[in-house]
DNA sequence: TAGATGACCAAAAAGGTTTTCTAGTCATTT
DNA sequence: AAATGACTAGAAAACCTTTTTGGTCATCTA
């Protein structure tokens, strides 16, 4: 394997199980088996090397929600398709969450900085998405952005916020079925 | 006026205006034209102050939002009769945007657990309404909690967060707009 | 001699200590 | 009997010291 992407590998594991400011520059050398000065032969520093994992991450976020998505679907079909995709998503890749509890929990500037771009990028994606089904019909003539936003928001919300005030947290199901039931739902003509 | 309403009063304006943390006994006496140890003859300390206003502060709103509904109206015209008077309220409370900033910025954890409480009476608050409407049969039969909640979120993302990642805030018809034409929307049989 | 390396440095963060501030008390005053 | 504000203990802020860490570059090696 070569070794920018032994040190990709090397950062993703780190970053994913301890966060970006837990994560040192020394750490990720050693996983990677290389020198320190190596990395920036590659990564011109920290930050950049961090937000070129990210985008990794949303590339393969896309590609995942892409995939589940069938072409000649119902949008119905669809969003449950993708939602499912996303919930999973979400267990495999800690990236994710890790990153989403830090920007709540260190304020880490540019974890913040990167949690943004993640946000926007997949408000965008959800978005193009609805203007899609609004195109064909399907859907209601909606501000798809909001829309998208809303939906993204609701996740979060069902997916990190839900268990902060009670025992246990949702289910997938029970995450899916409210989301279908409601934001869904609304939508459909 | 008698000293524990002088107090309430001048309280109530130091938390809306500064937080919880910035607010000091001292300011609070000498805002109150009173000693320092009468607010103690009236409150346990300055938690116990804080929780009163709050619980005052969560009074009034169930207060104004049952004024706002008509008993005999759809549920359609209520909802929106009534978020419309949450989006005011937030306008001449500052007191209620200031400690959900609070809770955010700064997790006074006094602050955390008084948003916690706030939050758990909207979500109750909300609920009724909805089994009522449910049992009414104009709603469909939903988990009325997590509907509950899931309107509670949206509405602080809305008002809250747009704003942090985009230029302008949403204005009050963008907002109403929104709500009613997903979350409302879908309840509506 | 091109690419890799790790000792090195400056700057930032952590740790520890001193100073300031403030919630809450209570002896004194009204 | 009720109100007060000087007082105190403990929390928070400010400050200084030490350690850590991102990034560099002279040296090494293949």
């Amino acid at each position: 394997m070569d070794r920018k992407q032994e040190i990709l590998t090397a950062a993703t594991k780190s970053f994913s199980l301890f966060g970006y400011k837990a994560t040192t520059m020394d750490q990720i050398a050693k996983i990677a088996n290389v020198g320190k000065g190596t990395i920036y032969t590659f990564f011109e520093n920290k930050e950049v090397l961090f937000q070129e994992i990210v985008l990794q991450m949303i590339a393969e976020m896309k590609h995942e929600a892409t995939n589940a998505i069938k072409e000649d679907g119902s949008f119905q079909e669809n969003a449950h398709a993708a939602l499912m995709k996303m919930l999973e998503f979400r267990e495999t890749h800690q990236l994710f969450v890790k990153i989403i509890d830090e920007e709540k929990e260190l304020r880490t500037p540019t974890v913040q900085q990167v949690v943004q771009q993640v946000e926007q990028a997949i408000v965008l994606f959800v978005k193009e998405k609805i203007d899609k089904y609004i195109e064909k019909g399907e859907i209601r003539q909606v501000n798809s952005e909001l829309v998208a936003y809303l939906l993204l928001k609701t996740y979060l919300a069902l997916v990190n916020d839900w268990n902060l005030t009670h025992d246990e947290s949702l289910s997938e199901d029970e995450i899916s079925t409210i989301i279908q039931d409601t934001i869904f739902r609304s939508l459909i003509i």
